[in-house]
DNA sequence: GCCAACGTTGGC
DNA sequence: GCCAACGTTGGC
């Protein structure tokens, strides 16, 4: 059982977005680093948990608590000539690109921001915080999944 | 296989 | 808007 991040810049899709979605739920798309992709086709499992992250913008931070629903699917709008997202290499029969889809767990009631990452010395070895990390998928260990959901007094049931 | 050039990310 | 850091591309 991993913990995870995912960072989205909230102007693209935010916490908001996903809350009003059908099911709070939506397909993880338009990752196109190998990185990341390799974590999202082989190592996500249905059931973890993540945290979902706001970046690039205002406030960055963490806003909430996301499920893994679903795994292994590729990602389609890498067939989608009018997708901003589109790579012609990306072939049906041999895709390049996966995502997963995530249900929302809980929106924060306030955003664990940028700065008190920084500032909280439990979390120094988090992947985002090191310098000029741009991984938008990373892996959080237990205690720095322990660390932040403590702000909030979070516990999953 | 090397590496310079380029485009992107993302905090500030 | 700036710019450092990074990943990718493509010529050689």
């Amino acid at each position: 059982m991993t913990y995870w991040l995912l960072k989205t810049e909230p102007t693209t899709f935010s916490i908001d977005d996903l809350s009003s979605a059908p099911h709070q739920t939506t397909f993880w798309d338009g990752v196109r680093n190998y990185q990341a992709r390799n974590m999202l086709r082989d190592a996500m499992k249905v059931g973890e948990l993540a945290f979902f992250y706001h970046s690039n913008c205002k406030q960055p931070g963490i806003v909430g608590i996301v499920k893994i629903t679903q795994v292994g699917q590729p990602d389609s709008t890498a067939f989608d000539p009018k997708s901003p997202y589109y790579d012609p290499r990306s072939k049906i029969e041999h895709p390049t690109w996966y995502g997963v889809s995530v249900k929302l767990v809980k929106k924060f009631p306030a955003i664990v921001s940028l700065d008190t990452l920084r500032h909280d010395p439990k979390l120094k070895d988090m992947i985002i915080l090191r310098k000029g990390n741009r991984l938008s998928i990373t892996p959080i260990s237990d205690k720095q999944w322990q660390t932040i959901t403590n702000v909030y007094k979070f516990v999953p049931q």
